[in-house]
DNA sequence: GTTCATGCAAATCGTTTGCACAATG
DNA sequence: CATTGTGCAAACGATTTGCATGAAC
């Protein structure tokens, strides 16, 4: 996404902002196409995309990936914990156990019920920490 | 994927385990296709594909993926963690304070340096525990 | 010999992009 | 009016799939 532009208003990029802060929930860009064809019957998904990308920029929306854009896959069955250099971005297992109690915590303090949990960890790996 | 067949063994099946176990990395479908088209000239990305599907239906690998094959969107752009249900799907922000001792964890035990973490928590949430 | 796996290529699907026109400042 | 945003449709890229042939058991 390119940085470093300035944004003219627009109404439909007002209307995703205010979608997104309303909904306590996590949606997928159509989803918001759906919500907004109404509104603007000639939307489309590309303005959806471009105006997330731009509220991506902007800092005022998260999105919810996960690094890579491709799958990745891995023969460690065992559950352990991923750590994710921010800089060569290598994912490697973690040596450490699994910590039962985050679960617990969510248990106590929500009304959430967690079974398991998942952790990545991001930073810098020793090889690039060393480089530095 | 297709549940409760059985499969046969195939060469490229079992070369596609064997370098998923022998690299620590967490690679993607086309790096294994890479590897392994010098082995097997008329390799197709399908076929890598189609057996890391069966791989995962038998449990001898783990994809690194995050559930939703769509990106998702949220203005909550304050760190928290997030709670997935397993039923419904829905995806929850969590009202829990972020854990610092978690990245000391990482620091004081491995050779990487952690900066930041994410966690997703996994289970029912409270409307699918209550309809149970 | 029946079932499953492969190679090939086309299809799918979420996301991005080029272009002419409309809206913004 | 100079710049940015939109709609439309085509392009993209990772993954999946239909089909005829080959391998497994």
């Amino acid at each position: 996404m390119a940085k470093n532009r300035r944004y003219n208003r627009s109404r439909q990029r007002d209307r995703i902002l205010e979608l997104l802060r309303e909904t306590g929930d996590h949606p997928t860009a159509d989803w918001l196409y759906t919500q907004l064809k109404d509104e603007f019957p000639n939307l489309s998904v590309g303005t959806i995309y471009r105006n997330l990308n731009i509220l991506l920029d902007q800092g005022l929306i998260k999105k919810i990936d996960f690094g890579s854009t491709f799958d990745r896959f891995e023969a460690n069955t065992a559950p352990h914990y991923h750590f994710i250099c921010d800089r060569c971005g290598s994912i490697i297992d973690l040596d450490l156990p699994i910590d039962p109690d985050l679960d617990s915590r969510v248990n106590d303090r929500t009304p959430y019920t967690a079974l398991r949990h998942k952790i990545e960890f991001f930073g810098l790996c020793n090889r690039c920490s060393n480089m530095q």
